[in-house]
DNA sequence: GTATCATTCAAACGTTCGTTTGAATTCTTC
DNA sequence: GAAGAATTCAAACGAACGTTTGAATGATAC
C-alpha cells in the first residue's frame, strides 16, 4: 500500500496505451505492429502481453481508459441540464451540444493524447472486426439510452424511427468529422488547420446537427426556411 | 480482335474484384488476406499478382471499377438538371439528390455486388492507410468541383467556408450511413432492416442534409424553425 | 500439327506477425 | 541483507503474410 510508488508502477501501462493509441490512429489496428508500438513506447516486445494479456486486450484498454470517463462526462453534463431545467424538456441543441461537447473539447487536448483518441474512435465505428464494434456498442449503450430519452422528451411529436435514424445521422456526422477532419480532403482547397480551432467547429456543428434534427418530415410539408422544394427524378 | 471470348478473357480478373470487394467490406484491406481472397474467387493463389500486379494494384482497380462510373452518373444527374433549369440556379435539395442518389440505388443493387462496394467505400474515408485515401482523394477531386460550384451557385449567401464545412459534414452523414447502417448499433432498437428500403433512407437523408446545408449561421439568428435556441454552458 | 502466346498451377521464397519462454533484473517486504 | 514477488529482457517459436518461380496447361495463329 505504498503511495508514492503507484505512478511509476503503473508507468510502462501507460506509455504502452499512450504509444497504441497513437500507432492504431496512424495505422490502424492491424498496421500497427507490437514491435513498432513497444519501440515507440520505450518497453520491451513481451510488456504488451504480460500486462495486457494479448494484442486484442491492449485495444480493449485502450477504449477503456477513455470511454468510460468520456460517457460519464455526457452523462453528468446532461444531468445537469436537466437538474436545472427543473422538470421542462430540454432544447434538442442544448442535448447535442452534451453530446458532441466532451468529444470536441479533447480535440484540443493535446497533451494528453486526447486528440488521437477522438480521432481513432471516430475511425472505429466502421471497423470491420466485429469484436471492436461489439465492443464499442457496449461501451455506448446505456450513454445512447439516456439521450435518446432525453431526445424524445424535447421532440415529442418526432416518430421514434425518424428520431433512431436521426441520432443515426448525427453520430455518423460528428464521427465522421472526428476521424476524417485534417486526414481526409475529398474537397478541394478544403482547410483544415482550423480544426485546432474546435470552438468554432463546435459551433458549425450544433448549427449542422440541430437544423438536421429539426428537419421537416418527408410525409408533413410545413414549410422549411428557403428551399424552393423540387423533386428530382 | 476475336469477339466472343472477350467475356471467358477477363473472366477471372471479373471474379477476383467481386471477391475482393466482399472480403475487403466484411475483414478491411489488410485482414482479408490473399488465400482467403483467391479462395473464395475460385482461381489461383498467384492470379492476383498476375492480373493485377499486387495487392494494393488490387484494392486501387477494386475502386476504379465502381467509382468512376458512379461519379460520372453523379456529374450525368447534375447535367440533366443543369440544362433542365435552362440557367436558373438548382434547389440545394436537388443537388443533394443528384449526389447521394447514385450511392443509394447502388445499395438496392444486390445481384452486381453494389451493396458491398457501397459499404466499403463508406468505410474506406476514414481509411488509415494514406496511399488508399489520396487515391480516393483524386477519383472524387473533380466530381466534387463541380458539386461545390454548384451549391455555390444555390446558395449564394452562405460564405465559402462555411460551403466547405456543410459538405464535408453531409459528405460525413452519408459516408457513415453507407458504412455502419447494419453494422452498427450504438442505439438500443434501432432496426437496420429498414436499410433495404432505400426509398425511405433516401427520403430520411434528404430532408436532413437538406435541413443542415440550410441551417441558419452561428451569427446571424435569422430565427429557425421551432428549436427554442437556448445556449448552454 | 506445330510454334507462340497467355494463363493456370503447385510449391516455395523471405519476411513479418503475435506470442511464449526462461533467465536476468528490479522492486517489495521483513 | 536475504527471500520472494514483480517486472524486464533477449531470443526464439510457429503461423500467416504477399510475392515469386518454373513447369504445366490452355488457347491462338500459321
Amino acid at each position: 500500500m505504498n503511495l508514492r510508488a503507484i505512478k511509476p508502477q503503473h508507468e510502462t501501462r501507460r506509455r504502452i496505451l499512450d504509444a497504441a493509441e497513437e500507432l492504431f490512429m496512424q495505422h490502424g489496428f492491424e498496421g500497427a505492429s507490437m514491435r513498432l508500438l513497444t519501440a515507440k513506447a520505450g518497453v520491451n516486445l513481451a510488456a504488451v502481453n504480460y500486462h495486457f494479456g494479448s494484442k486484442d486486450a491492449l485495444i480493449e484498454a485502450v477504449f477503456q481508459r477513455r470511454l468510460d470517463p468520456m460517457n460519464a462526462a455526457r452523462l453528468a453534463e446532461l444531468d445537469r441540464l436537466e437538474a436545472a431545467a427543473a422538470g421542462e424538456p430540454l432544447s434538442p441543441e442544448a442535448i447535442i451540444r452534451a453530446f458532441i461537447g466532451e468529444s470536441l473539447a479533447m480535440i484540443e487536448d493535446g497533451r494528453n493524447g486526447g486528440r488521437n483518441f477522438v480521432r481513432l474512435l471516430g475511425r472505429t465505428y466502421t471497423e470491420p472486426a466485429k469484436p471492436i464494434r461489439t465492443l464499442i456498442g457496449r461501451m455506448y449503450a446505456s450513454t445512447m439510452e439516456r439521450f435518446k430519452a432525453a431526445f424524445a422528451r424535447a421532440l415529442p411529436d418526432l416518430p421514434s424511427d425518424e428520431l433512431f435514424w436521426r441520432m443515426h445521422f448525427m453520430f455518423g456526422t460528428l464521427s465522421y468529422t472526428l476521424a476524417a477532419t485534417d486526414t481526409v480532403q475529398l474537397i478541394a482547397g478544403f482547410k483544415p488547420e482550423d480544426r485546432h480551432d474546435s470552438r468554432a467547429l463546435q459551433e458549425r456543428l450544433v448549427q449542422f446537427l440541430t437544423a438536421g434534427l429539426l428537419a421537416p418530415l418527408p410525409g408533413s410539408s410545413r414549410g422549411s426556411t428557403t428551399s424552393s422544394v423540387r423533386k428530382a427524378a
